[in-house]
This record gives C-alpha cells, sequence and structure tokens, in this order.
DNA sequence: ACGGTATAATCGTTTAAACGAATATTCGGT
DNA sequence: ACCGAATATTCGTTTAAACGATTATACCGT
C-alpha cells in the first residue's frame, strides 16, 4: 500500500479518534456510537474506511461486530499507531473519549449476572 | 495542530514526492519541477500546502526561491519524515526522483564557472 | 526602464470525501 | 415466523481538494 493511502487513512479525526479507542481493546460497534457520541452510521462509515485501509478487522459475536486493531499491520501504520498513543495526552477529545470509555465498560460488567442470556453475559465479560 | 491536520498534509502524493527530495537537501521551485517532471502551479500549490502545514519553509536567493525542511518541525511530522526515508527503497517513484535530482545537481554544478553571473554560480555551487 | 526568468496567485472546473436521512440486512430471542 | 436490536448500505447533497490554464508579481541583468 502506498504511504500516501496509509495518511489518508489517518488525516480524519473520527478515524484518529477510534483508532485511539481500539489501542485500549475492542470495541463493538454500538459501544464506538455512545463514546464518541456521533451517529451510527457516520461510525460505521468510518470503520469501513478503516478495514478497507487494513487497520481493523471484525469478529461476529452474536448479534454484535466487534472492531479491532488488525492483527498484522502496516509499518508505517504501526509506526503511527505509537504516536498516537504518545500524543494521546495532548488532545482533549482523545482522553474524553478514553473516560467515556472506561465509564461505558464498567457499566457493561455491572450488568453480567448469570440470569443474563448467554450473549449479554459475553459482552459484559469481555469474551467477544 | 491537530495529528489529522498533520496527516493530511501527508496524505498527497505530490507532497511525498517533495518531502523524501528535501530530506536530501534544499531545492528551489524550478528545480523541483524538472525533477518531479510536474506543471510549475502544481509544485507551487502543494509547497504552499506544506508550508502552511510548517513542514518546509523558504529562503530568497536572488530571484530563486529555495525550499527546505522547516528547523523546527512538529513530533509527529518528524517521525514520519524518519519513516519517508526507511520506506523510500520500496517505492519506485521516489528512487527515480533521487535519480533525477543527482543527474541535475550534476549537471547545475557543471556550469559552475567565474564568468557565470554570480547569481548563477551561487546556485551552481550549492551556496544558496 | 525594459526584458526575461522564476514563482505565486487566480479562476472556473472536476474529483473525491464526508455528510444526514432513510432504508436494508443480519441475526438472536421469543 | 416474527420482532427487535445491531450494523451496513444507499441516495442525494455539501464540502473541500486538486486540477489546468491563465495571469500577476517579483526580481535580476542589461
Amino acid at each position: 500500500m502506498h504511504p500516501s493511502k496509509v495518511y489518508q487513512c489517518l488525516c480524519d479525526e473520527t478515524r484518529l479518534r477510534i483508532l485511539n479507542l481500539l489501542l485500549e481493546g475492542s470495541l463493538c460497534v454500538c459501544h464506538l456510537v455512545e463514546i464518541l457520541e456521533l451517529e451510527q452510521p457516520k461510525v460505521s462509515r468510518h470503520l469501513k474506511a478503516l478495514k478497507a485501509a487494513g487497520a481493523v478487522e471484525t469478529k461476529r459475536c452474536y448479534n454484535w461486530t466487534i472492531y479491532r486493531l488488525a492483527e498484522k499491520r502496516n509499518a508505517l501504520l504501526e509506526v503511527n499507531l505509537k504516536c498516537l498513543q504518545d500524543l494521546r495526552g495532548e488532545e482533549p477529545q482523545f482522553t474524553d473519549d478514553l473516560k467515556r470509555r472506561q465509564r461505558i465498560l464498567a457499566r457493561i460488567e455491572a450488568t453480567a449476572c448469570d440470569e443474563l442470556p448467554e450473549a449479554i453475559r459475553c459482552l459484559a465479560e469481555g469474551n467477544c
């Protein structure tokens, strides 16, 4: 992949926010939507772009689609993901997103109990 | 500067080619035009974008405008310039550009002689 | 002052990205 | 089989880049 294409996938703020979040762990679309406070189609569109660029991959778990950073990543992308981790503290938007992520994950874990359907427990326990 | 803006300045192939060349040393617009084999207005436009992003700066020498990498560079840009140097060998376009650069610089040096006007000698000798 | 070279800026057009709103699809639970 | 939740896709519009062609500006040498 040409370097300019890698940069093209990094030059949108929403996509950077998504990558910043995925650096901390996988997330399904509905949680990304909630954390980013954006419309679901918009999030899906950007996820599609990231997937096309080979930055993320998906796993299906019941009716959720879990997004995570791609296993094998372009070297240039890899370097910039590290940069993103370093720069994270300088951009309030990134740290705010991470705070919302924590809050939401805590809430999901709190709902985990044996009475819930298997699918929801699986998600709550972070097994999918 | 927001990271996405840095990437936005890197996501165009022509601008990457210019940065690749400037990593080897300063160049004036007319030589960039010759090396890149592109129209002058197009080159100037991209140089303007690079300057606006703080990636390059200019120096006037007689009637040439010499472009060089900015002295103080954004950390993210810096990292990616290093990447560009590493990836250079993988993109034929980048190595071709460097070859043309060599050829052109050699030709300019060859024209340096005391009978030439000061301006041309200055340029030929790489002093401006 | 003039002519030529180097560079920048303008203008109208084209291309591509991002968007909101709406709709389609997929899939698990009942 | 149906319903609802989660996700993806479509469509028409808007915004922003990039473009070619042209013109303007700056500056040096004569």
